[in-house]
Formats: structure tokens, C-alpha cells, sequence
DNA sequence: GCCGAAAGAGTAATTTATTGCACTATGAAA
DNA sequence: TTTCATAGTGCAATAAATTACTCTTTCGGC
């Protein structure tokens, strides 16, 4: 998953470890475990109530041809 | 969902009906209409392979407080 | 109003995500 | 090396997403 690279530094940088994020977001913490090894598919739900503590969030855009 | 909207508009612009795009992007149609209406809950996987069709991408970002 | 295309909904089957428990692995500090 | 905290895994149960089928609802053009 292309989230985990992300949500691993991210927690770094907030200093919490998995089990704090699973606490305060609610999402197992096997889950989030799985997200941040790269196993798992999650669903926008689980995945935004992680990322809103670590103070970031899901937005779409629209893709551009490589800007040089 | 919050991206219902976007997929919607966007679909539209780009002149295309649920069922092409449940063709092209490999998401069943009973899915895609099910987001649409803002019922429903995908996965990643789901929900991009929706937004590739669109030329959409997800993407994470900071949360910034308010810049006025 | 009528009609056809597109969109939305109920139900049920199947697949998959989510979760806890117990265990192993890693790594840093003493 | 021992110890402790943190991270990763196998397995099984539960909850939820995905899907097809069928039906109803919208809505624009005629």
C-alpha cells in the first residue's frame, strides 16, 4: 500500500508507536500494524480515522502529465 | 462519502454513465453507484482504481489550519 | 403524457477487511 | 547478554465491502 511509507514517518515525526495510534483513532491495532508493513487493503473509513491523528488527510487530484 | 461528489462531477465532464466506467475500471456497477450516492465505504483499492479511470489520483496531505 | 436511457435501491451470496490473542522478531539500553 | 519496549505474523471469528439480480425511480426528448 502506498500509505505506509507515509503513516510510518508521519508517526515517527508525532512521536506516538502503533498502539497510541490505535488507541486514539480507534482502528485495531492489528490493522494498523498490517497498513504499515504494506499488507492490507483498508477502507477509506479506517484509513482517514488514522490519518486525522496524525493530522493529515485523503484528497483526490487530478493527475498531470509529468510537469517536466 | 466525501468523494461521491468529485467522482460524480467528474464523470460527467468527462461524458461517461456508471456502467462504462464499472467496465473500464473493473468495479462492479452496484459499487460504484452505491458510492455516488454517498452510501458505502471502499477500500483503497476500490476507490482508486475508480479514480484512475477518472484521471484522478488520492493523495495524503498536512492538515493546515485555516489560511484564511 | 410516453418512452428509453441512466441512476438508485433491496436482498442475498461471496469475498475481504477488521480484530484480538498469542507468539516471534527487532533493537536499544543497561 | 539480558531485558524491555516496539514492531511484525499466524490463525480464527466477526463485521463489512463487493457483487449480481431484479426492480423502481428520474429525467430528458419526442
Amino acid at each position: 500500500m502506498k500509505f505506509a511509507k507515509q503513516i510510518k514517518e508521519r508517526r515517527s515525526v508525532l512521536g506516538i508507536n502503533q498502539q497510541d495510534l490505535a488507541d486514539i483513532s480507534g482502528v485495531g491495532l492489528r490493522t494498523i500494524k498490517q497498513i504499515e508493513v504494506g499488507k492490507g487493503n483498508p477502507s477509506i473509513k479506517t484509513l482517514s480515522a488514522i490519518l486525522d491523528v496524525l493530522g493529515m488527510e485523503l484528497v483526490t487530484k487530478i493527475k498531470t502529465t509529468s510537469e517536466l
